[in-house]
DNA sequence: AAAAGTCACGAAATCGGTTGCGTGTTAACA
DNA sequence: TGTTAACACGCAACCGATTTCGTGACTTTT
């Protein structure tokens, strides 16, 4: 790289001391008219531009989040990427985004990386291997080195901190709960292995509308994928039960239960709902389209970076960690009957 | 945040010079092996670890890498940012990711921030609205910093650094052929306005096969979607033509018109074929599932960031820019009939 | 004309770490 | 016993910018 204009080149080349550059450039009352234009004058035609690693040095600030994401092809987490970048931005701040890959070793690294300084905040969603573990040291080290950490999506107690999640009990209840009002009677569903607690408690709306309908749950009518194998294969069971409609999880458990309906012969809505998660894409563009639980990732990200902000700003305040639910709502498309 | 502990802690704790300190941790001969001992397990004990800041200023390096993306929200972009994390990872580089929202102001701004030495290089693909302006002066001034700059995709000869994008004429030329080898006669085009250069390649491409086959392009049958009206209808209108086909340059493209061909009580793909282009999920998952021209965009990331670390890091070479053209392939699915 | 005040600028410390070189202590050697 | 070398460590400069506290020159006041 070509060798970067300093306010000591400015100092040396108008026979100035680095002090008076530094105020002149700051237009301060200290320095003449008649040095601060000539100093400005270069600087511009140089285009000079103060090198931030020394200001976040001094500051021991950097003005930069930290956004460690389990992945990232998936419209649920380019969304909250989405809400996070513009809310930095609104208040100055960069982001810089890893991905632990679902993997607990990654997730320790980066986490370790960007804690040395480099980032003014965290904003995490756990990885399912860590998820899975239990093991949870790295971010409880995290917090007790103070630096501020906001989780969101996938959370869980044992961190004490900050966090943002949808209402995903609530969530699963709603859609449960609309299924059931438009004639299903046989509800499979559509989970992750209840470690990914997301699925768990979407898993409690679930039955907690089953319960209020004094329907008996079936376990026969609920899969819990495992990713590591072919997903479709494992859906595909569920549907040699007796079952008039799919509530499923995410997305892609959807848009296979569709699949798998449609190749039955199975006419949709008519004799088959289905209700997804994530407002995505595929919901979307699938035919027919797909109701869903529209998930707000935006807002999600949004609201948990003015969380961070809020935190990283006024570090005065006595900690208590806040907890945001995001309501979800039904999207209602053309997978399930219209409202009765 | 908690007071961090800094080389200067342990040096006053330990009676010792920070020197002395910087030196043990760093298992240097010159000192003994009794203090050396000392200091690294009161360093151990307390966590320490070095402020990547200081190191930063001291070295001139920040093992960071800017990337600016039109936006996210987008699979072949996700694929690509995991293909760019992946790369960077690998080297020891971390990716700070930024959006220019589409946005000519954005960017600008963006790469002003970035350029400022909190980065070592950048990836950047263009944003469409700079396109349009034909306004690449930000870029020329990164280049004439000698800044290493990377771009992908959405490139222009305006520019001169490394480029990485896909074969876009061989694409379309590809896609085309295909569909009149499988008896398609008239195809649709659905594509971007013609300023955005990967949508001209492609036209190209298809133009290309076209002539080859002795059919004259016809107007009617090529729509330019201007995206800040509804893509839908304007998609709608060529299907008032005679075709039997239609080839879109990107995954909503050709989900849209999947979705009006099945209005239209059409066939697919015995009376109507579609190609799209991004091998994303909706492509996958739509049905029947797509036939799309794959982007590679794992690839492209990771060959970008590649190409850019190798600059980075041999600055000493003769600029010469290379240009990567990563080949793209036909993904056979449902939408087309298959090979005959 | 001496004292006080203003103006315009510079010296030096600071942020946290690295590193070349100097130096005091001790031991080994002539 | 005097010289030398190895050892173990500290000093100080440096990266680029900011900021407090001077300080010399000049002007104004009494």
């Amino acid at each position: 790289m070509k060798q970067k204009i300093t306010i000591k080149t400015i100092a040396k080349e108008l026979g100035v001391s680095t002090s008076t550059v530094s105020k002149a450039l700051k237009d301060s009352h200290e320095i003449s008219t008649e040095t601060k234009e000539r100093i400005q004058a270069y600087a511009n035609h140089y285009n000079y531009k103060p090198n931030s690693l020394a200001l976040q040095l001094r500051t021991q600030k950097t003005k930069v989040i930290g956004v460690i994401l389990p992945k990232i092809v998936h419209h649920f987490f380019s969304t909250v990427i989405m809400g996070i970048e513009e809310g930095a931005n609104k208040k100055g701040y960069h982001i810089m985004v890893c991905f632990s890959n679902e993997s607990y070793k990654k997730e320790v690294e980066t986490l370790n990386v960007l804690s040395n300084g480099s980032v003014d905040g965290l904003i995490v969603s756990i990885a399912n291997e860590t998820l899975k573990n239990k093991d949870f040291k790295h971010f409880v080290d995290l917090v007790s080195e103070e630096i501020p950490l906001v989780l969101f999506d996938r959370v869980v107690d044992e961190i004490l901190c900050d966090k943002v999640v949808v209402d995903d009990v609530g969530a699963g209840y709603k859609a449960t709960k609309y299924l059931l009002k438009n004639g299903c009677k046989k509800i499979a569903l559509i989970t992750t292995p209840s470690h990914v607690n997301v699925g768990a408690l979407r898993r409690q709306g679930y039955e907690k509308a089953l319960i209020e309908a004094y329907i008996k749950t079936d376990k026969n009518l609920i899969i819990e994928v495992d990713e590591k194998q072919d997903i479709k294969k494992q859906i595909e069971k569920v549907f040699e039960e007796d079952i008039d409609c799919v509530f499923a999880v995410n997305e892609i458990y959807a848009a296979n239960s569709m699949r798998i309906a449609k190749e039955k012969g199975l006419n949709i809505p008519e004799e088959f709902s289905i209700i997804g998660f994530t407002d995505g894409l595929i919901s979307e563009y699938s035919s027919p389209s797909m109701t869903t639980v529209a998930q707000h990732g935006f807002t999600m990200g949004k609201q948990a970076v003015e969380l961070l902000i809020e935190r990283i700003e006024n570090e005065s305040d006595i900690y208590r960690p806040k907890k945001i639910v995001i309501s979800s709502d039904l999207k209602l498309r053309e997978s399930t009957k219209p409202s009765s």
